[in-house]
DNA sequence: GCCAACGTTGGC
DNA sequence: GCCAACGTTGGC
């Protein structure tokens, strides 16, 4: 099993809504970068772990937990033309974005921001801290252990 | 809203 | 295939 960090911005979509959808999941759409998608095509299993994070907003960092229901499939935005995610050279046939679906597992007392995720040495080169830009990363599994652990020492 | 860092596009 | 110009992400 791997583990994975999922960016969103609660304004469009948060950890709330994820908690709403219920265990069919939502279908995490609208990637529209090659690495994250590679990620997603390539690695991204049915059971693999997801934090949640918040970006974009007042409060920013680690919301919760969710769980991969379903493995890679053509991003269906992908073909709308209404769509702001609309890609005129995608084809059926050859699609070029994929989507997965999530369902929520826990959501955090007390989110656990990217301040605090910056301020912890053995996180130094977890890829959301030293390259903050990719919507999908990989989360190793020590670094996912350690927040886990960071998250228990946190006031609620 | 600013701006740094990164990604993508397209001319050559 | 290089690289400048432009676009986007995302923290602050």
């Amino acid at each position: 099993m791997n583990y994975w960090l999922f960016k969103t911005e609660p304004d469009e979509f948060s950890i709330d809504d994820l908690a709403k959808v219920g265990p069919e999941g939502e279908c995490w759409e609208g990637i529209r970068n090659y690495q994250a998608r590679n990620f997603m095509r390539d690695k991204v299993r049915v059971g693999d772990k997801v934090f949640i994070y918040h970006s974009s907003c007042k409060d920013v960092g680690i919301a919760g937990i969710g769980e991969i229901v379903k493995a890679a499939f053509p991003d269906p935005f992908q073909f709308n033309p209404t769509s702001k995610y609309f890609d005129e050279k995608s084809t059926q046939e050859n699609p070029r974005w994929v989507a997965v679906q999530v369902a929520f597992i826990e959501k955090f007392d007390k989110l656990i921001p990217l301040s605090l995720l910056k301020q912890q040495p053995p996180l130094e080169d977890m890829v959301l801290v030293n390259r903050g830009r990719l919507s999908i990363q990989p989360v190793e599994e020590k670094h996912w252990q350690f927040i886990l652990a960071l998250k228990g020492q946190q006031l609620s």
